[in-house]
Parts: structure tokens; sequence; C-alpha cells
DNA sequence: TGAAGTTAGATTGCTTGCAATTTAATTGCA
DNA sequence: TGCAATTAAATTGCAAGCAATCTAACTTCA
């Protein structure tokens, strides 16, 4: 049959089989997708990351928020000033341990909160799929990216 | 049991359950992984990626690229340009169309490719899933994306 | 104790990624 | 034909990401 042709082009270079591109164009099309509900709030989808990091739990170090994020400070600083210049947090050396920076909420930084609930619930259903593929689907992705940080710790 | 306490962390605004962050964090270390072979050939991965384009029809136009890619020319000129620094590409004004420009290799980017099939195979089992699994979730990354795109098109 | 090693964060320099705008060329259609 | 709309790239400005390096503070352990 004429469709078997296809395999001669299962190339190790074919683009279509590139697991690595599906990841980095779905990122890409993600932070898009995110964009104009999150510049409603004044975020960029990185710092709403951030932000959701410390909803959870205030007071964080950068280095405790880098490793949630898997972020390093050469990313943090610089971001993390752009949400004290905007009033959502506050940095401050830690008196005990001066290497490090504690961020804290600001008030109107805990009250965005409750208008970001509103984000994923929005977003849901332009991933076009269920809550049960989502949950498998986040379950791999987690599991192939410490993989992947393995490998390269690995590698030194 | 105490282990269903689990569920009740079960928040909106949990990093744990975020589809995006997962999508996000995997592609972030994508890169990092891919970054120590790829610059044994001199390129950055989104520079790997349009060679790999190239590599399977040349003389594009960055339009075509583009949508391969998903990218638009404000991230494609200036990579393109670097590309052509470094001597594997070239650029031409199309002599019918000349609002194109036309993206060829050069005989060292065309020379380039063998060593970079080797780049895929290298990084295969960093992934840390077999084939299968791969080809699974690519599928269902790429039907992701197309309705993530599809979202960002809804809303003009 | 005190010198060597480690750690946290900041900084520098470079490359994406993308929104918004601009320029030039082509197309469509009145 | 000829003017408005569309299209392709380039440009501008900004925010990530990250490697590499630097500084200051803490730990270790001889």
């Amino acid at each position: 049959m004429i469709t078997d042709m296809k395999d001669s082009k299962d190339s190790l270079l074919d683009l279509e089989n590139f697991l690595c591109f599906a990841i980095y164009s779905t990122a890409n099309a993600v932070t898009r997708a995110y964009q104009p509900r999150l510049a409603a709030l004044g975020l960029t989808y990185p710092q709403y990351l951030v932000m959701v990091v410390l909803w959870e739990r205030e007071n964080r170090t950068v280095k405790a928020i880098g490793d949630k994020l898997s972020l390093d400070s050469g990313t943090l600083t610089p971001l993390l000033k752009r949400l004290e210049t905007a009033g959502l947090i506050t940095r401050r050396r830690d008196t005990v341990d001066e290497r490090q920076v504690l961020i804290a909420l600001t008030e109107e930084g805990r009250a965005m909160r409750e208008r970001a609930e509103a984000v994923p619930a929005a977003m849901g259903q332009a991933f076009g799929c269920t809550l049960e593929e989502a949950k498998g689907l986040r379950a791999e992705l987690m599991a192939m990216r410490d993989n992947l940080i393995a490998s390269i710790d690995e590698a030194q």
C-alpha cells in the first residue's frame, strides 16, 4: 500500500517524530494562551507561577522558590524585583542566615489570590482534554522532567 | 486513612496539580538537557529545530519555517541572522515575491546533518521512556498544542 | 581557631519569545 | 487602472532562561 511509504520518512531527524519539539511547542502555546488572562492581573506566566508558590506558603527563600520551579537566581532575582516593584511581594535578608533573602506577600499580593483562582478554571477547556487525561499527562511529564534533570546532573 | 487527607489539598491553585507547569518545566529541562550536545555543534536548541526543518526541505521562506515551528519573525529574523553569521545558512530575497526571504543551507550547514543525527539517538534515553510511550505522549501534546493555539485564535 | 570549601543571591552577557509597530510588496476589487 | 486591504520581514522593547562569574556569609574540620 502507498500509505506504508510514510514509514520510510521515519527519519531520526524528522520534526514530526520529535517528542522534544512537542514539549517545546506546547510550552510556548501555553504561555501565549495564558497571556491575556494573566495580563488582566498584570502578571506574566512565570510571575504567576511564583505567586502560586507563594500563595501556597509565604516567606520562602529565593532558593526554595527556585527548587519548586526549577529556576535559578539568574532568572528569579530580576523577576522577583519586578514583582516587588509591582507591589506584590517584599524581599528582605534573613537576619539569622544573611545569605538568604526571604520573599513575602504584601496585602495586595495576598489579595490577588482570589482573582487568580479564576485563571486555571478558565484555562481548563483550552487544553481540550478531560481532567483524567490531564492528570495522567501531568504525571508522565513530571516523571520525564525528573529523568531529564537527573541526566543533566549525572553529566555534572 | 490519613493518606486521604491529600485530597483536601486538591486546591485549584496547587502547583502540584498544574498541567501547565508540568509542560513548562519539562520544556525548560529539555532545553537544558540538549544544551551540552548541541553546544558541540555550536547550536542552541531553537537553532537546532530550524536546522532540522531545513534539512527536511531546503529553500524555505521565513514564514514557512515559522509555520512549522510556531514562531514569528520577531523570533526568527535574529535567530536566522545568527545562523547566517555562523555560516550555516544563506538568506536572500525571493525575486518573484520580494516580500519573502528564502533560507537555504550552505555546504557547511548541509554537512552538519550527519553529526546532528547522533543527537536524538543520544538524547533518547535521557527521557527515560519507551519509544511507544514517547509516540503516545507526542501525539497527546501536539493535539493539546493545537487546541491551545485554536483557543488563542478564537479570541482573535 | 581559622583556612578551605560550600552555599545563597546578585550580576553580566547572550539568546530566545513575543507583542506591537513599521516598511515594502502583493492582492483584491470597485 | 488604482486604491484599500493583506501579507512577509524587519524592528523595537521587554521579560524570561541560563551559563558563568562574583561577593558575602556560613560550615567543616584539621
